[in-house]
DNA sequence: CGAGTTATTGATGTTTGTCAAGTCTAGTGG
DNA sequence: CCACTAGACTTGACAAACATCAATAACTCG
């Protein structure tokens, strides 16, 4: 195990606790993944149907806002993929995010009243403007609305800390493997595709994301390729099949290749 | 600088949309730490007005809730110092957060319904419980609230992403300065003293909050009192003092000793 | 086809983790 | 009040992981 195993005492009666956390089956995470699809087109039904959205067609490379412009709208994403782009005051750049279908954006930004990041898209897709103070009346009027957004702003909370979680407790090798995982599931919970998958981000920028150089994610795909557990289509390098998600979804937990990833 | 500096090309261009982050003077610090501290006075006094609280004295080492648990109430902290503890299914362990007075607990568990986390009590405090559906119906009678509430979970999202950056981009000592001025602006903002403070947490919490050993933070805080950045009080390794705030922000900025830390 | 970007791979150096003393502190019981 | 002890901390020596530097290859787009 990498790092500081030092709460080892707490964490063997909270066995029990966990039960909520236990591992899906295969056939019960696909049902999942059909689940959720369906619950991100209901919300951006419910959004269409009760407050005025502004629909903008998007390109890779293409801005919808920018750290430090007045906070006004929030952004859902109709399709797409986009980065979160945050600077700190010395310039040091950082990914702080990646969203996809059903995401929201801006949300770092009503505190402050100032976007935190910027939000780029990273391929062509559809984005949802919504006003922040039409939303928020809309809510008040529309309970199930409010329930929608607290759930997704909370579920950006939730992402936040597993990156930090990776960022802590795993080599570069295992990060790497966990955030194809991460990309993969991405994809699977909104019903799309995963065994063939797309990564529109250069080393650099998944490097970035993710705390390393570009030359340590070239050595760690590379390395997941020789163990088998990803490979690259004929061509190019940007397109990734994975024979096995749990395989690679182990590999990421225990950082080493694991024999058997069914057992308990 | 450390690590990928990939994107200083489009930086250059965005010193305007900046403006907003430009850094305040001490004075006008003050005052913002005063207003802070009003907010948060004002915000708790709203609470304990609209809705129904449950008051809780705790003691260092107690949990309000525990990773797993079903989701049913959100809690704010009067007085006291929490922080989070995030356990993977396959049993690393994270301090995902630390918590002040003012700060809300539990958002995270909105989404999946099961609390994400540990909420630890690091010293003695007063934690309120909130029941969510009441909260909720409050929210839609009380706008204010409701305001009140997104801005609570907007911050965290904020603060979370302060992290990442902080853990991608900062060297080892860096970061731990960073940690400190962190802490010591997060008692500043909340009117407090900060030229002397108390770190209720061991070395190897903090430098799992960090992603670093805990001989890495030792090192790293006797280097620091090294080039004078922080000492220590007389007994005991846990009490620091701060001489200048500026200088360990712009070291923990910069990387480095800084010369001249008021220069733009 | 050729220029420029992106990716891979190797050689080397630095940072940080690991292991191992040893010190300090607070708390316990004689 | 004074050992005694256990946990927290510090410091050094060494090893491992990762960054850096550099050379080359592959792909993209004109």
């Amino acid at each position: 195990m990498h790092r500081s195993d030092l709460y080892a005492s707490s964490t063997a009666a909270q066995g029990g606790a966990l039960a909520g956390l236990a591992m899906a089956t295969p056939a019960s995470q696909h049902a999942e993944a059909r689940l959720n699809g369906q619950r991100i087109a209901e919300a951006l039904r419910l959004l269409s149907t009760t407050v005025d959205v502004q629909r903008r067609i998007v390109r890779a490379g293409d801005t919808v806002y920018q750290t430090g412009q007045r906070f006004s709208h929030l952004y859902i994403l109709n399709s797409g993929i986009f980065k979160l782009l945050s600077l700190s005051a010395d310039g040091r750049e950082q990914v702080v995010g990646l969203k996809f279908r059903g995401d929201w954006m801006g949300f770092a930004g009503i505190a402050k009243g100032h976007y935190a990041c910027d939000a780029v898209a990273m391929d062509t897709g559809e984005v949802w403007a919504i006003r922040y103070d039409t939303l928020l009346a809309a809510c008040a009027r529309q309970p199930e609305l409010m329930v929608l957004l607290h759930e997704a702003m909370s579920a950006e909370i939730v992402r936040e800390r597993e990156s930090v979680l990776s960022l802590c407790t795993l080599p570069a090798d295992a990060r790497v493997a966990d955030f194809i995982s991460y990309w993969a599931d991405s994809l699977a919970s909104r019903g799309l595709r995963t065994d063939q998958i797309t990564l529109c981000m250069t080393r650099a920028e998944i490097g970035n994301y993710l705390g390393l150089t570009l030359e340590t994610v070239s050595r760690a795909l590379s390395k997941l390729v020789r163990e088998r557990l990803i490979s690259f289509a004929q061509k190019g390098r940007r397109d990734i099949s994975i024979p096995d998600i749990g395989l690679l979804r182990s590999y990421a937990q225990r950082g080493q290749t694991a024999a058997g990833h069914t057992l308990q």
